[in-house]
RNA sequence: UCCCCGGUAGCUCAGCAGGUAGAGCGGGUGGCUGUUAACCACUUGGUCGGCGGUUCGAGUCCGUCCCGGGGAGCCA
């Protein structure tokens, strides 16, 4: 048993309260805890701002209103200094977010030196290589509660409609496809591992168990891509749905990725608002969206100068040429088959066609979502993957799909760091995941 | 892999035609009883990315390498 005066200082303290809810507590003395966001002084009244990942305050402190100590440890405090304070909780106009604390006790618990990010500009490799410190800005915590928001959307969406998360593997014994280059590791004494792709095909497997399912990680990507949309290592939400045709798998993903921006739009409006994001363009983003056939997007291409002969893939120029005709994301569907991957249904109607769709954001953040309807007959994919020389024996169990009781299904991925990117209104992608892989950028 | 731009103080940058390095911010000291990127005064601060070359003399010109940024290609 402690006594009175044995007990540590942090339980005879009153109440932690969140900043994002001081509203609840005006009136009442709290403990805030958190970290210096910034210092000023004017003499025998100073002010503080502190973070606690909920928001920010200001707390005064005025000479002679709390002890002579803690008043004099304020000028030893620097920028993301630790500390508890304990103070009462006002309305004050003149403050940011309209409340601040009037601090009766400061406590520093870690005065740091030379915190290397200051309010003032840096540039962005100073910013990368301070990752993890960066993460403390206002902007980069906006970005990151906006990301859960997403990440939070797409589960949502999915479980609502009945599909069940799956978790396909991240180490995988051979490439889905042999063009994209992969990262590749040791696995004990078995020879190689590549790091997951996609987890598309895992996926087609627990549609034929579960019949609607999607799974939600990370993939990885050697190429060496270095654009604005392009990370190593990034997150993908993928859906896989039995008897899906594609057009069933339109809707699916036209459905997420305006579900997404609701849920921002509903909850995220100050963080887009930290952000300085147009919330006009999102308001627009209800279904249904524009589609056009990849022939008709070659016509408007070559319509605007831009010469395009048939059966080639549009690069970043062209997404963003036929992107800005809308203000919607637009689906582009059925790409000549030979532009597409192996597993791609051909469209009956064209064979030439595959069933498939990419989904292209506003304002020219590229493709966000892919999807297509699998091929369902085994000799067909059999004669794919003759077509494309890619190796029967290790898609073995990947073929025999196609042997016990094969359906039409169909699904999408779609990109995580892109769709946030958009949402967010960032230049590059990098900022939309917390710590970014990148061609040339491992650290931290 | 290719093209373009850059590397000068802790950070963001300036530095003219080659003549021996500056500002703002930050840090430090002092002042200020309502500040909002506070303000005022003083002050601290540098292997000019590395190596080699031209020159009486190189941050500046040339070569080369390294690093960063932007773009292209690539990217089911």
């Amino acid at each position: 048993m402690t006594t009175e005066d044995q007990r540590p200082k942090t339980e005879d303290r009153p109440p932690a309260a969140d900043i994002a809810r001081l509203a609840a507590h005006v009136g009442r003395t709290v403990s805030i805890r958190g970290w210096v966001h910034h210092l000023r002084s004017s003499g025998k009244v100073r002010f503080l701002v502190v973070r606690d990942g909920t928001g920010l305050v200001q707390g005064v402190l005025v000479k002679g209103r709390l002890p002579e100590e803690d008043f004099a440890a304020f000028d030893r405090l620097t920028l993301e200094s630790s500390l508890i304070l304990e103070g009462q909780v006002r309305a004050e106009a003149r403050a940011p977010g309209g409340f601040e604390l009037e601090v009766t006790r400061l406590e520093p618990l870690h005065i740091p030196q030379d915190y290397p990010i200051s309010p003032k500009e840096h540039g962005v490799g100073f910013l990368m290589d301070h990752r993890h410190l960066w993460l403390r800005s206002p902007r980069q915590q906006a970005i990151l509660k906006v990301r859960d928001e997403v990440c939070r959307a797409c589960r949502d969406y999915f479980h609502d409609r009945g599909f069940v998360l799956v978790d396909t593997p991240i180490l995988t014994p051979t490439a889905c496809e042999g063009t994209t280059s992969l990262f590749e590791t040791d696995y004990l004494d078995r020879g190689k591992a590549y790091l997951s792709q996609s987890g598309q095909l895992y996926l087609e497997a627990a549609a034929m168990a579960l019949g609607r399912v999607y799974c939600f990680g990370p993939t990885f990507r050697a190429e060496k891509s270095k654009t604005r949309r392009h990370l190593t290592e990034f997150w993908m939400v993928e859906a896989e749905a039995a008897f899906y045709t594609l057009d069933e798998v339109m809707n699916l993903a036209e459905g997420l990725v305006a579900f997404a921006v609701s849920r921002v739009l509903a909850h995220r409006r100050p963080e887009l608002q930290i952000l300085e994001r147009d919330v006009a363009p999102l308001e627009a983003v209800v279904p249904p969206f524009p589609r056009i056939s990849y022939g008709e997007a070659l016509t408007r291409l070559n319509e605007q100068g831009k010469e395009m002969a048939w059966g080639e893939d549009f690069g970043g120029d062209e997404e963003t040429l036929i992107s800005q005709a809308f203000d919607k994301p637009v689906l582009v569907h059925r790409y000549p088959r030979q532009c597409k991957a192996f597993y791609m249904e051909a469209d009956p109607d064209a064979p030439e066609l595959a069933l498939c769709v990419d989904m292209l954001a506003p304002e020219g953040y590229g493709e966000i979502v892919g999807g297509s309807q699998r091929v369902a007959d085994l000799d067909v994919l059999l004669a794919r993957l003759e077509e494309h020389r890619l190796p029967q024996e290790p898609l073995e169990w990947y073929l025999d799909l196609r042997r016990y009781g094969s359906v039409p299904h169909s699904g999408f991925g779609l990109g995580i760091e892109r769709l946030v990117a958009w949402l967010c209104g960032l230049k590059h992608v990098r900022e939309a995941i917390p710590f970014p892989r990148l061609l040339d950028r491992l650290y931290p």
